[in-house]
DNA sequence: GATGAATGAGGTTTCATTCAT
DNA sequence: TATGAATGAAACCTCATTCAT
């Protein structure tokens, strides 16, 4: 096999390898037996286990740069500050749905972003910088829809981060329940809470009265 | 030292060294030379290290059962569907910060419910456990005000998930930066979110001159 | 407790759990629990775990000197060379029957004497000084026996080791069958057999014929 | 070194330490030194210290069963009723002494036989399917012998463990004395005893005048 | 490029023994 | 006299990594 294709097959098993056992528990072993190879050939390709985990969080990096870079661009739309209420959540639905395809289209990356931290400092700071490429896209976007009088949001940070963290969360109990994540339910419910709250329309309306 | 004061301090140890290290990264010698004993005393409280883990995530389970036991039940609140959105703003901030304080009181325990997952069925479902319980609150709050027409929140297993997620990464993200974790800011711009949404004012006011 | 009466009681649980368990397996912790005590309280009365094995040895061997001792001396019997078959089997039976209850008289002296050896040199010594007095006390009557003309018996000593360990395995069989030891049938086989032989007198016949 | 070797080479190595030192004194250190190899390398042929037991046991035990089955069998003798007791004594000779040659052939194996037990139910079992094999070959010449009139052997069973235990107990004392087993001398003896018995020709005599 | 035998550091666990109470 | 908490040496075992073939 050429080395390019054996890597990346190593690479793709290593993924599902951690996915599923972790990154200590999970063996060099493991991931060559998947692989079909002996367990001195990836060390051909790999300096040590170590690497092979910055190798599969770099490569899951280069995926989500990718579909955050190729969205349009909130701030390139014009008439935002016109658009109605049911406009806007058509719009957040779609870019929240192409995240979800993209950071967790499968149980592997989920786990790996979820559950492999704290391993190692030079991971944590791979794993963050995920993290982070999509908490900007999501703080961007908040704070365009703030400027333009759209979205009511002074902590674009936080209220990333609190988006980004309950979106995980979700994934995360479908999959601990062993059930399909059914994406499209999730993002439905996000979008509305995150763009209209819990409160009634009639108790809202007491507010507004009260002055 | 008695029995019980010994038995009580290694678990302490053990709780921090877990959340600093994480399980697997954690030796047994790492705990005790925190506790200043010697390798073998921990053996005679524990039988072996999974022990420890399960009786430092038993202990959790305890603390938290305790304090949603211990909280005013939302169902007793009289005229409730008669309060007015400040009213109720100030109600749900009080109950979360009540749960971060039990739930996220100390790093350990947070780091503990978020990245120990996965190494082992029996700390999984102790620590699903503790989820359920804090969800299982959620869920009933949520369900009752919807009822109570207080609150439009037809999926409330969902919704309690994406809270619960919400305010654990924004914990979390204050763990990794090394900073103090601010719970009130915290507080706060969970329930603004949840309960107003980020729709300004003028724009949820355009959809309800269409119709 | 009194110290001699604790130390005899420690002794008797020790030499059970002993055998029960091999030396190796059992621990003091083992002993003290059947004993009833605490750990600390066995160093009062030995030194060390290999002490109290000697202990146990020791304890058994002084019982075996005893009862050989005890016994009447095959030299001082008159007209020995003169008895019929008959009579010097009923001896012999006798006296092997003193033996078995003596030294195979719990299952916890057999295993000591079979299991434990080669397990260090002082305490190999101290079985072997077991073996030595009984095995020397058959010598003697094999020699008395066939110096008197009734026994033929040119090799004493292998063939007092061959008798003994005769005995040895029937009881060692009957124990891990867990069949309570008939040391009846044992010591009629036993006797039987080194007393007469195998061959039928018929076959015995042919030979007398032959020159 | 290719696996086979390498894992025969260990095996016999590892017979030879537990033959010195006994199941729990030997250590894998000890094993692993005296095969030349890092203690890692034995784990590749062996998944614990037990299986290692084990699979010496079961060496033996393979051993043992070749050698018993390639005998001719005595049942297949014919004229055996008519043959005259030297006939008889030099067939039973040869064949204790290929017995011995099989079993006995190292101090090992004979160490393993006797010293080896009741360390754990598996390997008893399988010392014990070793003992059954040997005393199941002595039994059903002592039955041909028996029925053919040449034999006078009521109790098969209980005779082969004497036989089999004075035997064992022969070249145990030859070997706890650090001599050389003089294989020859034993078989010498115990064909003797067990033939003819010890009664002298006189004193046997004796009896027949009596009725 | 591929292999898998070999390694040994490092981890967990046991248990005989000590000693302050 | 009795205790049992504390200890640490020593054992077993795992597994990432190397290297000769």
């Amino acid at each position: 096999m050429r080395a390019d294709d054996r890597r990346a097959q190593i690479l793709a098993c290593a993924r599902d390898v951690f996915a599923e056992r972790g990154f200590h528990t999970a063996s060099i072993a493991d991931i060559c037996a998947r692989a079909g190879i002996g367990r001195g050939t990836l060390y051909q390709y790999f300096g040590n286990k170590h690497d092979v985990l910055v190798a599969v969080v770099d490569e899951l990096a280069d995926r989500v740069r990718k579909v955050i870079a190729a969205r349009p661009k909130t701030a390139d739309i014009e008439g935002i500050d016109a658009a109605p209420p049911r406009l806007i959540q058509s719009w957040c639905t779609k870019r929240l749905r192409d995240l979800l395809e993209a950071v967790f289209a499968d149980a592997a990356s989920l786990q790996l972003m979820v559950r492999d931290r704290g391993l190692d400092v030079s991971i944590d700071e791979a794993i963050r910088r995920i993290d982070e490429v999509v908490l900007g896209a999501l703080v961007a976007d908040l704070r365009i829809a703030h400027q333009a009088g759209v979205f009511n949001c002074p902590e674009p940070e936080l209220t990333a981060l609190f988006i980004l963290g309950g979106v995980e969360k979700m994934c995360l109990a479908a999959l601990e329940a062993d059930e399909p994540v059914d994406r499209e339910r999730i993002v439905t419910v996000a979008i509305r809470l995150q763009l209209f709250g819990l409160l009634s329309e009639s108790t809202r309306a007491k507010e507004e009265r009260k002055p």
